[in-house]
DNA sequence: AGAAGTCGGTAACGTACGTTACCAAATAAC
DNA sequence: GTTATTTGGTAACGTACGTTACCGACTTCT
């Protein structure tokens, strides 16, 4: 119990709460703390998502099953991560399918809890916004940086964004080539060799870890081929 | 007045609620129905988003504005639609900037109403919720089609999906060639070019708009390397 | 100082895929 | 019927990019 209101004060949803203030919520709602075994299905694609988790301890997995039965997986969780958030209210089934990769242990929130934990709480409600608002925010970054047509452009993409952060032609990256190569997608040497062309085209410069842009104007042009 | 309410019963966010109940809700909470010229400025990119906003009249594009003064339309919303609802909860500025494409009327609710009306309204709540979810679910699609490494992955990946939907290898796409490549992200003839490559490899058959899946065991290997 | 590990640049090679173009089949229009 | 129009298949061509491999520059350890 202490273990669990530990956990809880620590995630995102229940941030800016005190530990009494998250017992008495919960109190007023339905709710329950199940256990799973190891490889114990948690959830199975194609069912409608019932409740919102948070995992107190273990580590569950996000399986793609295909008809074989042979499994894929797409991402895990540990403690104090929570899933089915979005799911809950979306007006689709599972995607995936949820396992316990060990001794699992969930704080299960019922569809109908969190709405009355929202009207309950503001700081709850809030939480539980940003929490999803985050999420599109964060998937959008994604998508924009997968939707650039080509390696050029990836890059040009963000030397730009950088070039308006930092309000400078002198950028400084502050990560490594590999760092920057797993950001975008892309092999190593494939990042290098196009940094190589466009400093042979005039467009930049660089050395190290800090890029100069020789013509914005031109990078921008990139940007809308 | 009337327009207005006919607006907004109309789009999601008030689905589920009669005008009456609408205008009451809204008395309740600061609100504002703004103007714009065409061409004028409604955010400006970089700053952060103060209010969901209810297209009640006209159109406004969300723009990329560079250095240069040059701008990229990004997307454009009609009569309807709902922007700000997820930048609004995000702890981001602006991605982008937003301009009045023709005179337009804005229902603007300011960040603290929003919360206020989730308060007071389960359905709202629920919409909102829903909205959210939503926006995440339809991203995370896209977002699959994209990261598959090649194009023979992308057809494999959605043919699965239908086997999966339809429970039979005779599968019915139900879409021309073009929609099917549009919605992959790739050139038409590229898609027919694999199509028939699968074909030669006895993967699968075809004709007209339907596809039979010869060896699904095969296709499932496709999607794991 | 030498050994060992990390980090970045570069070259060679093959290929997956975009592009363009043209053609046949199916459908709609007249 | 004969044209248009749409829809799908196929071929030829060039290239962007993944892959692999190797090498030099710098750091860190002993």
């Amino acid at each position: 119990m202490m273990k669990m209101m530990m956990v809880l004060s620590q995630c995102p949803l229940f941030q800016d709460l005190d530990a009494a203030a998250i017992h008495e919520m919960l109190q007023q709602v339905s709710h329950q703390v199940a256990s799973f075994q190891k490889d114990q299905l948690i959830a199975v694609e194609g069912d409608p998502c019932r409740h919102v988790s948070v995992l107190l301890s273990g580590q569950v997995a996000v399986q793609k099953v295909y008809g074989s039965g042979r499994a894929v997986t797409v991402a895990t969780f540990s403690t104090g991560d929570i899933f089915g958030e979005v799911m809950v209210y979306a007006d689709h089934p599972l995607p995936s399918t949820i396992m316990a990769l060990t001794q699992v242990s969930l704080l299960q929130l019922p569809r109908e809890s969190v709405l009355t934990l929202c009207q309950m709480s503001p700081a709850f409600l809030e939480n539980f916004m940003r929490l999803l608002s985050n999420k599109v925010w964060l998937l959008n970054e994604k998508l924009k940086l997968l939707s650039y047509a080509s390696i050029r452009q990836k890059i040009t993409g963000t030397l730009l964004a950088l070039y308006q952060q930092q309000q400078s032609t002198e950028l400084a990256l502050g990560i490594s080539r590999q760092e920057l190569a797993d950001r975008l997608g892309i092999p190593r040497p494939s990042l290098s060799r196009e940094l190589a062309l466009m400093k042979a085209d005039g467009l930049i410069d660089y050395r190290k870890q800090s890029v100069r842009l020789l013509a914005p104007e031109s990078l921008e042009e990139i940007m809308l081929q």
